[in-house]
DNA sequence: CTTAAATGTGTGCACTGTCAACATTATAAT
DNA sequence: ATTATAATGTTGACAGTGCACACATTTAAG
Protein backbone atom coordinates (compact mmCIF):
# COMPACT_ATOMS: atom_id res chain seq x y z
CA UNK A 1 0.00 0.00 0.00
CA UNK A 2 1.86 3.23 -1.27
CA UNK A 3 1.07 6.77 -0.34
CA UNK A 4 0.80 9.11 -2.91
CA UNK A 5 3.32 10.91 -1.47
CA UNK A 6 6.75 9.71 -1.92
CA UNK A 7 8.04 11.23 1.03
CA UNK A 8 11.79 11.02 -0.13
CA UNK A 9 11.56 10.92 -3.87
CA UNK A 10 14.29 13.40 -4.27
CA UNK A 11 17.35 11.53 -3.06
CA UNK A 12 15.53 7.92 -4.14
CA UNK A 13 15.52 9.49 -8.04
CA UNK A 14 19.27 10.70 -7.62
CA UNK A 15 20.52 7.65 -6.40
CA UNK A 16 18.68 5.33 -9.12
CA UNK A 17 19.97 7.82 -11.28
CA UNK A 18 23.50 7.27 -10.24
CA UNK A 19 22.79 3.78 -10.91
CA UNK A 20 21.35 4.29 -14.34
CA UNK A 21 23.75 6.61 -15.48
CA UNK A 22 27.05 3.99 -14.54
CA UNK A 23 24.96 1.26 -15.70
CA UNK A 24 24.09 2.31 -19.31
CA UNK A 25 26.05 5.72 -20.19
CA UNK A 26 24.29 9.46 -19.44
CA UNK A 27 23.05 9.60 -22.81
CA UNK A 28 20.35 6.68 -22.44
CA UNK A 29 19.42 8.45 -18.72
CA UNK A 30 16.19 9.46 -19.63
CA UNK A 31 13.91 11.30 -17.28
CA UNK A 32 11.05 8.96 -18.33
CA UNK A 33 13.15 5.88 -17.76
CA UNK A 34 14.50 6.96 -14.82
CA UNK A 35 10.47 7.37 -13.65
CA UNK A 36 9.81 4.34 -14.78
CA UNK A 37 12.72 2.27 -13.19
CA UNK A 38 11.82 4.56 -9.66
CA UNK A 39 8.11 3.76 -10.18
CA UNK A 40 6.62 6.90 -10.54
CA UNK A 41 4.99 8.91 -13.21
CA UNK A 42 7.03 10.11 -16.42
CA UNK A 43 6.35 13.92 -14.81
CA UNK A 44 7.46 13.31 -11.50
CA UNK A 45 10.95 13.93 -11.71
CA UNK A 46 10.52 17.34 -12.85
CA UNK A 47 9.04 18.55 -9.26
CA UNK A 48 12.30 18.01 -8.00
CA UNK A 49 15.13 18.03 -11.39
CA UNK A 50 13.65 21.03 -13.55
CA UNK A 51 15.38 20.19 -16.53
CA UNK A 52 17.49 17.06 -17.19
CA UNK A 53 20.63 19.25 -17.62
CA UNK A 54 19.66 19.85 -13.73
CA UNK A 55 19.37 16.10 -13.44
CA UNK A 56 22.69 15.56 -15.13
CA UNK A 57 24.64 18.28 -12.64
CA UNK A 58 23.20 16.04 -10.01
CA UNK A 59 24.77 13.23 -11.13
CA UNK A 60 27.72 14.80 -11.41
CA UNK A 61 28.04 16.68 -8.05
CA UNK A 62 27.62 12.74 -6.14
CA UNK A 63 30.47 11.86 -8.51
CA UNK A 64 32.63 14.80 -7.74
CA UNK A 65 31.60 14.04 -3.71
CA UNK A 66 32.89 10.51 -4.28
CA UNK A 67 35.97 11.19 -6.23
CA UNK A 68 37.16 13.71 -3.34
CA UNK A 69 36.82 10.61 -0.77
CA UNK A 70 38.45 8.30 -2.06
CA UNK A 71 41.21 10.75 -2.79
CA UNK A 72 41.33 12.71 0.08
CA UNK A 73 41.86 9.30 1.97
CA UNK A 74 44.27 9.27 5.26
CA UNK A 75 47.91 9.61 3.90
CA UNK A 76 51.24 9.49 5.14
CA UNK A 77 54.55 12.11 5.40
CA UNK A 78 55.38 11.14 2.18
CA UNK A 79 54.49 13.46 -0.26
CA UNK A 80 55.14 12.09 -3.79
CA UNK A 81 53.09 8.55 -2.51
CA UNK A 82 50.62 10.72 -1.87
CA UNK A 83 50.29 12.21 -5.20
CA UNK A 84 50.71 9.08 -6.85
CA UNK A 85 48.05 7.36 -4.90
CA UNK A 86 45.61 10.32 -5.66
CA UNK A 87 46.29 10.21 -9.04
CA UNK A 88 45.46 6.51 -8.91
CA UNK A 89 42.42 6.76 -7.33
CA UNK A 90 41.71 9.37 -9.89
CA UNK A 91 41.96 6.72 -12.57
CA UNK A 92 40.83 4.09 -10.61
CA UNK A 93 37.49 6.33 -10.62
CA UNK A 94 37.87 7.02 -14.29
CA UNK A 95 37.88 3.49 -15.54
CA UNK A 96 35.76 1.85 -12.78
CA UNK A 97 32.96 4.60 -13.09
CA UNK A 98 33.95 5.82 -16.71
CA UNK A 99 29.89 6.98 -17.62
CA UNK A 100 29.64 9.43 -14.35
CA UNK A 101 32.98 10.19 -15.17
CA UNK A 102 32.06 11.67 -18.91
CA UNK A 103 29.01 13.44 -17.25
CA UNK A 104 31.67 15.43 -14.92
CA UNK A 105 34.83 16.26 -17.26
CA UNK A 106 32.81 15.96 -20.72
CA UNK A 107 30.54 18.80 -22.39
CA UNK A 108 27.28 17.51 -21.18
CA UNK A 109 27.27 20.71 -18.78
CA UNK A 110 28.43 23.24 -20.13
CA UNK A 111 28.64 26.08 -17.28
CA UNK A 112 28.93 24.29 -13.95
CA UNK A 113 28.77 28.06 -12.47
CA UNK A 114 25.23 27.60 -13.19
CA UNK A 115 24.74 25.00 -10.35
CA UNK A 116 26.29 25.99 -7.55
CA UNK A 117 26.30 22.83 -5.67
CA UNK A 118 28.22 21.23 -8.34
CA UNK A 119 30.47 23.80 -9.00
CA UNK A 120 31.24 23.73 -5.39
CA UNK A 121 31.83 20.24 -5.12
CA UNK A 122 34.17 20.87 -8.42
CA UNK A 123 36.35 23.07 -6.51
CA UNK A 124 36.76 20.84 -3.43
CA UNK A 125 38.11 18.67 -5.81
CA UNK A 126 40.42 20.44 -7.27
CA UNK A 127 41.73 22.78 -4.32
CA UNK A 128 42.57 19.26 -2.69
CA UNK A 129 44.37 18.25 -5.64
CA UNK A 130 46.23 21.48 -5.44
CA UNK A 131 47.61 21.21 -2.12
CA UNK A 132 48.84 17.81 -2.60
CA UNK A 133 50.77 19.40 -5.76
CA UNK A 134 51.61 21.90 -3.55
CA UNK A 135 52.98 19.72 -0.93
CA UNK A 136 54.77 17.35 -2.86
CA UNK A 137 56.80 19.86 -5.28
CA UNK A 138 58.06 21.87 -2.20
CA UNK A 139 56.83 25.19 -4.20
CA UNK A 140 55.54 28.56 -2.84
CA UNK A 141 55.04 30.70 -6.10
CA UNK A 142 51.45 30.77 -6.42
CA UNK A 143 51.07 30.88 -9.98
CA UNK A 144 53.67 28.03 -10.69
CA UNK A 145 52.08 25.19 -8.41
CA UNK A 146 48.68 26.75 -10.32
CA UNK A 147 50.77 25.90 -13.52
CA UNK A 148 51.67 22.52 -11.91
CA UNK A 149 48.46 21.38 -10.63
CA UNK A 150 46.89 22.04 -14.62
CA UNK A 151 49.55 20.14 -15.60
CA UNK A 152 49.44 16.99 -13.91
CA UNK A 153 45.40 17.22 -14.18
CA UNK A 154 45.64 17.67 -17.14
CA UNK A 155 47.57 15.08 -18.31
CA UNK A 156 45.61 12.39 -15.88
CA UNK A 157 42.94 13.56 -17.64
CA UNK A 158 43.99 12.75 -20.83
CA UNK A 159 45.28 9.50 -19.60
CA UNK A 160 42.38 8.17 -18.44
CA UNK A 161 40.60 9.66 -21.62
CA UNK A 162 43.53 6.94 -23.59
CA UNK A 163 42.87 4.50 -21.35
CA UNK A 164 39.13 4.39 -21.71
CA UNK A 165 39.64 3.68 -25.50
CA UNK A 166 41.83 0.65 -24.71
CA UNK A 167 38.93 -0.68 -22.65
CA UNK A 168 36.18 0.02 -25.61
CA UNK A 169 38.63 -1.70 -28.63
CA UNK A 170 38.43 -4.99 -29.58
CA UNK A 171 41.22 -7.11 -28.20
CA UNK A 172 42.67 -7.93 -31.19
CA UNK A 173 43.76 -4.32 -32.66
CA UNK A 174 45.74 -4.34 -29.61
CA UNK A 175 48.42 -5.68 -32.02
CA UNK A 176 48.40 -3.29 -35.03
CA UNK A 177 51.20 -1.46 -35.26
CA UNK A 178 51.51 2.47 -35.06
CA UNK A 179 48.46 2.98 -33.07
CA UNK A 180 48.36 5.11 -30.27
CA UNK A 181 46.48 1.97 -29.00
CA UNK A 182 49.19 0.31 -28.72
CA UNK A 183 51.24 2.71 -26.83
CA UNK A 184 48.79 3.12 -24.65
CA UNK A 185 48.39 -0.61 -23.80
CA UNK A 186 52.11 -0.85 -22.72
CA UNK A 187 51.69 2.23 -19.91
CA UNK A 188 48.39 0.67 -18.80
CA UNK A 189 50.80 -2.82 -18.13
CA UNK A 190 52.86 -0.41 -15.93
CA UNK A 191 50.75 2.08 -14.52
CA UNK A 192 52.25 2.34 -11.57
CA UNK A 193 55.79 3.02 -13.16
CA UNK A 194 54.20 5.43 -15.35
CA UNK A 195 53.11 7.61 -12.66
CA UNK A 196 55.97 7.17 -10.72
CA UNK A 197 58.27 8.69 -13.18
CA UNK A 198 55.78 11.45 -14.37
CA UNK A 199 55.28 12.90 -11.23
CA UNK A 200 59.16 12.67 -10.74
CA UNK A 201 58.83 15.52 -13.62
CA UNK A 202 56.42 17.81 -12.60
CA UNK B 1 13.30 21.63 -61.47
CA UNK B 2 14.89 19.24 -59.19
CA UNK B 3 15.34 15.50 -60.27
CA UNK B 4 14.58 12.66 -57.80
CA UNK B 5 17.88 11.35 -57.83
CA UNK B 6 20.28 13.96 -56.42
CA UNK B 7 22.89 12.92 -57.84
CA UNK B 8 25.69 13.76 -54.91
CA UNK B 9 23.27 13.64 -51.74
CA UNK B 10 26.54 11.70 -49.43
CA UNK B 11 28.91 14.11 -49.75
CA UNK B 12 26.34 17.08 -49.78
CA UNK B 13 24.88 15.20 -46.36
CA UNK B 14 28.25 15.43 -45.44
CA UNK B 15 29.35 18.77 -45.62
CA UNK B 16 25.87 20.25 -44.23
CA UNK B 17 26.31 17.85 -41.32
CA UNK B 18 29.75 19.27 -40.75
CA UNK B 19 28.68 22.82 -40.61
CA UNK B 20 25.60 21.51 -38.61
CA UNK B 21 27.85 19.50 -36.31
CA UNK B 22 29.67 23.06 -35.37
CA UNK B 23 27.30 25.45 -35.27
CA UNK B 24 24.87 23.55 -32.83
CA UNK B 25 27.26 20.59 -31.37
CA UNK B 26 26.82 17.12 -32.57
CA UNK B 27 23.88 16.30 -29.78
CA UNK B 28 21.55 18.42 -31.68
CA UNK B 29 22.61 17.15 -34.74
CA UNK B 30 19.98 14.47 -35.83
CA UNK B 31 19.16 12.58 -38.99
CA UNK B 32 16.02 14.40 -39.07
CA UNK B 33 17.56 18.12 -38.83
CA UNK B 34 20.05 17.24 -41.70
CA UNK B 35 18.05 15.99 -43.76
CA UNK B 36 15.13 19.21 -43.45
CA UNK B 37 18.60 21.32 -44.00
CA UNK B 38 19.67 19.25 -47.01
CA UNK B 39 16.06 19.81 -48.21
CA UNK B 40 15.52 15.71 -48.66
CA UNK B 41 13.08 13.46 -47.04
CA UNK B 42 13.14 12.94 -43.42
CA UNK B 43 14.70 9.09 -44.09
CA UNK B 44 17.11 9.83 -47.12
CA UNK B 45 19.96 10.00 -45.38
CA UNK B 46 19.57 5.93 -44.17
CA UNK B 47 20.73 5.03 -47.43
CA UNK B 48 24.06 6.65 -46.74
CA UNK B 49 24.48 6.04 -43.18
CA UNK B 50 22.70 3.13 -41.95
CA UNK B 51 22.90 5.00 -38.06
CA UNK B 52 23.63 8.17 -36.57
CA UNK B 53 26.77 6.50 -34.97
CA UNK B 54 28.01 6.03 -38.38
CA UNK B 55 26.77 9.65 -39.75
CA UNK B 56 28.84 10.70 -36.15
CA UNK B 57 32.09 8.61 -37.75
CA UNK B 58 32.14 10.29 -41.06
CA UNK B 59 32.03 13.86 -39.26
CA UNK B 60 34.82 13.13 -36.71
CA UNK B 61 36.75 11.69 -40.07
CA UNK B 62 36.61 14.98 -41.48
CA UNK B 63 37.71 16.34 -38.56
CA UNK B 64 40.72 14.27 -37.84
CA UNK B 65 41.67 14.91 -41.61
CA UNK B 66 41.44 18.50 -41.21
CA UNK B 67 43.61 18.78 -38.26
CA UNK B 68 45.98 16.43 -39.83
CA UNK B 69 46.14 19.29 -42.71
CA UNK B 70 47.08 22.11 -40.67
CA UNK B 71 49.11 19.82 -38.20
CA UNK B 72 51.15 18.85 -41.10
CA UNK B 73 52.07 21.93 -42.69
CA UNK B 74 55.30 22.22 -44.24
CA UNK B 75 57.37 23.02 -40.89
CA UNK B 76 61.23 24.01 -40.46
CA UNK B 77 64.73 22.76 -39.37
CA UNK B 78 63.47 23.28 -35.67
CA UNK B 79 62.13 20.52 -33.97
CA UNK B 80 61.39 22.29 -30.91
CA UNK B 81 59.26 25.06 -33.10
CA UNK B 82 57.50 22.55 -35.48
CA UNK B 83 56.44 20.60 -32.07
CA UNK B 84 55.33 23.78 -30.38
CA UNK B 85 53.85 24.90 -33.87
CA UNK B 86 52.16 21.30 -33.67
CA UNK B 87 50.37 21.92 -30.62
CA UNK B 88 49.36 25.35 -30.92
CA UNK B 89 47.64 24.24 -33.85
CA UNK B 90 45.66 21.44 -31.90
CA UNK B 91 45.27 23.54 -29.38
CA UNK B 92 43.51 26.10 -31.74
CA UNK B 93 41.52 23.51 -33.45
CA UNK B 94 39.91 22.05 -30.31
CA UNK B 95 38.96 25.93 -28.94
CA UNK B 96 37.59 26.62 -32.79
CA UNK B 97 35.99 23.54 -33.57
CA UNK B 98 34.94 22.69 -30.30
CA UNK B 99 31.71 20.33 -31.10
CA UNK B 100 33.38 18.56 -33.60
CA UNK B 101 36.13 18.02 -31.03
CA UNK B 102 34.00 16.49 -28.83
CA UNK B 103 32.94 13.85 -31.72
CA UNK B 104 36.43 13.01 -32.03
CA UNK B 105 37.97 12.64 -29.00
CA UNK B 106 34.85 12.10 -26.89
CA UNK B 107 32.53 8.87 -26.15
CA UNK B 108 29.67 9.81 -28.67
CA UNK B 109 31.83 6.80 -30.37
CA UNK B 110 33.14 4.20 -28.39
CA UNK B 111 35.28 2.12 -30.64
CA UNK B 112 36.55 3.40 -33.38
CA UNK B 113 37.56 0.28 -34.95
CA UNK B 114 34.02 -0.54 -35.73
CA UNK B 115 34.98 2.79 -39.15
CA UNK B 116 37.94 1.80 -40.63
CA UNK B 117 38.01 4.83 -41.90
CA UNK B 118 37.87 6.81 -38.96
CA UNK B 119 40.47 4.72 -37.73
CA UNK B 120 42.89 5.41 -40.09
CA UNK B 121 42.57 8.93 -40.43
CA UNK B 122 42.58 9.37 -36.30
CA UNK B 123 46.09 6.74 -36.56
CA UNK B 124 47.51 8.79 -39.52
CA UNK B 125 47.19 11.95 -36.95
CA UNK B 126 48.77 10.05 -34.29
CA UNK B 127 51.59 8.90 -36.13
CA UNK B 128 52.43 12.12 -37.61
CA UNK B 129 52.27 13.15 -34.09
CA UNK B 130 54.55 10.79 -33.00
CA UNK B 131 57.22 11.80 -35.40
CA UNK B 132 57.37 14.96 -34.01
CA UNK B 133 57.98 14.07 -31.09
CA UNK B 134 60.49 12.04 -32.01
CA UNK B 135 62.62 14.34 -33.99
CA UNK B 136 62.11 17.03 -30.93
CA UNK B 137 63.52 14.30 -28.20
CA UNK B 138 66.17 12.82 -30.22
CA UNK B 139 65.30 9.93 -28.86
CA UNK B 140 65.48 6.02 -30.65
CA UNK B 141 63.73 3.85 -28.01
CA UNK B 142 60.74 3.11 -29.60
CA UNK B 143 58.82 2.16 -26.48
CA UNK B 144 60.43 6.09 -24.77
CA UNK B 145 58.82 7.70 -27.92
CA UNK B 146 55.83 6.04 -27.44
CA UNK B 147 55.64 7.30 -24.05
CA UNK B 148 56.40 10.72 -24.71
CA UNK B 149 53.94 10.79 -27.39
CA UNK B 150 50.98 10.12 -25.39
CA UNK B 151 52.31 12.13 -22.47
CA UNK B 152 52.21 15.30 -24.73
CA UNK B 153 49.23 14.27 -26.14
CA UNK B 154 47.43 13.74 -22.69
CA UNK B 155 48.54 16.95 -21.76
CA UNK B 156 47.86 19.14 -24.52
CA UNK B 157 43.92 17.44 -24.73
CA UNK B 158 43.09 17.98 -20.99
CA UNK B 159 44.67 21.19 -21.62
CA UNK B 160 42.03 21.94 -24.84
CA UNK B 161 39.41 20.65 -21.99
CA UNK B 162 40.19 23.73 -19.39
CA UNK B 163 40.42 25.99 -21.49
CA UNK B 164 36.83 25.16 -23.30
CA UNK B 165 35.76 25.38 -19.82
CA UNK B 166 37.13 28.81 -19.50
CA UNK B 167 35.64 29.51 -22.49
CA UNK B 168 31.98 27.86 -21.33
CA UNK B 169 32.03 30.32 -18.00
CA UNK B 170 30.73 34.18 -17.57
CA UNK B 171 33.27 36.07 -17.17
CA UNK B 172 32.57 37.35 -13.80
CA UNK B 173 33.91 33.65 -12.68
CA UNK B 174 37.34 34.48 -13.68
CA UNK B 175 37.89 35.81 -10.21
CA UNK B 176 36.26 34.22 -7.63
CA UNK B 177 39.34 32.46 -5.85
CA UNK B 178 40.71 28.99 -5.45
CA UNK B 179 39.21 27.78 -8.59
CA UNK B 180 41.18 26.15 -11.65
CA UNK B 181 39.29 28.48 -13.83
CA UNK B 182 41.91 31.25 -12.28
CA UNK B 183 44.74 29.18 -12.84
CA UNK B 184 43.85 27.83 -16.24
CA UNK B 185 43.12 31.91 -17.16
CA UNK B 186 46.49 32.43 -16.31
CA UNK B 187 47.70 29.69 -18.74
CA UNK B 188 45.50 30.97 -21.64
CA UNK B 189 46.86 34.64 -21.10
CA UNK B 190 50.21 33.02 -22.09
CA UNK B 191 49.74 30.32 -23.85
CA UNK B 192 53.47 30.43 -25.59
CA UNK B 193 55.22 30.46 -23.20
CA UNK B 194 53.07 27.82 -21.21
CA UNK B 195 53.38 25.37 -24.49
CA UNK B 196 57.60 26.32 -24.53
CA UNK B 197 57.95 25.73 -20.97
CA UNK B 198 56.28 22.33 -21.24
CA UNK B 199 57.85 21.23 -24.40
CA UNK B 200 60.97 21.72 -22.92
CA UNK B 201 60.46 19.07 -20.31
CA UNK B 202 59.12 16.11 -22.17
C1' DC C 1 -9.47 24.80 10.29
C1' DT C 2 -8.68 26.86 6.32
C1' DT C 3 -5.61 28.05 2.74
C1' DA C 4 -1.47 28.02 0.18
C1' DA C 5 2.54 25.48 -1.15
C1' DA C 6 4.61 21.20 -2.27
C1' DT C 7 4.45 17.06 -4.63
C1' DG C 8 2.29 13.69 -7.26
C1' DT C 9 -0.55 12.07 -11.94
C1' DG C 10 -2.40 12.36 -16.86
C1' DT C 11 -2.47 14.29 -21.28
C1' DG C 12 -0.53 16.38 -25.18
C1' DC C 13 2.99 18.46 -28.40
C1' DA C 14 6.95 18.49 -31.11
C1' DC C 15 10.89 16.07 -31.81
C1' DT C 16 13.93 11.89 -32.27
C1' DG C 17 16.04 7.04 -34.41
C1' DT C 18 14.74 3.48 -37.06
C1' DC C 19 12.05 0.36 -39.90
C1' DA C 20 9.02 -1.39 -43.70
C1' DA C 21 6.56 -0.54 -47.96
C1' DC C 22 6.69 1.80 -52.01
C1' DA C 23 8.44 5.00 -56.14
C1' DT C 24 11.85 6.28 -59.23
C1' DT C 25 16.12 6.09 -61.52
C1' DA C 26 20.72 4.24 -62.83
C1' DT C 27 23.25 0.33 -64.08
C1' DA C 28 24.35 -4.29 -65.66
C1' DA C 29 22.98 -8.49 -68.24
C1' DT C 30 20.91 -10.29 -71.97
C1' DA D 1 17.70 -1.92 -77.04
C1' DT D 2 15.24 -4.19 -73.57
C1' DT D 3 14.88 -5.95 -69.32
C1' DA D 4 16.12 -7.33 -64.62
C1' DT D 5 18.30 -5.60 -60.65
C1' DA D 6 20.45 -2.66 -57.58
C1' DA D 7 20.75 1.99 -55.82
C1' DT D 8 18.55 5.80 -54.15
C1' DG D 9 14.70 8.50 -53.01
C1' DT D 10 9.72 9.16 -50.44
C1' DT D 11 5.85 8.14 -47.18
C1' DG D 12 4.01 6.47 -43.10
C1' DA D 13 4.38 4.33 -38.79
C1' DC D 14 6.14 3.08 -34.07
C1' DA D 15 8.18 3.72 -29.73
C1' DG D 16 10.85 6.79 -27.03
C1' DT D 17 12.20 11.53 -25.68
C1' DG D 18 12.02 16.59 -23.08
C1' DC D 19 8.88 19.44 -21.48
C1' DA D 20 4.54 22.27 -20.58
C1' DC D 21 -0.02 22.28 -18.93
C1' DA D 22 -4.08 21.19 -16.13
C1' DC D 23 -5.46 18.49 -12.41
C1' DA D 24 -5.27 15.55 -7.83
C1' DT D 25 -3.60 14.85 -3.32
C1' DT D 26 -1.08 15.75 0.57
C1' DT D 27 1.57 18.64 3.74
C1' DA D 28 2.43 22.67 6.25
C1' DA D 29 1.55 27.64 7.61
C1' DG D 30 -1.58 31.10 9.02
Amino acid sequence: MKSYHHGNLKKELLTCALKMCERDGYTKLSIRSLAKESNVSQTAPYRHFKTKEELYAAVATEGFNKLYKVMSKPKSQDHKKNLISSGKEYINFGLKNSNTYDLMFGTAIADFTKYPTLFISANKLYQHFRSEVANHSNEKDQDRIDEKSINTWAKIHGLVGLLRKLQAVPSKVLKIPDTPIVAINKISKDLDGYLERFIEKI
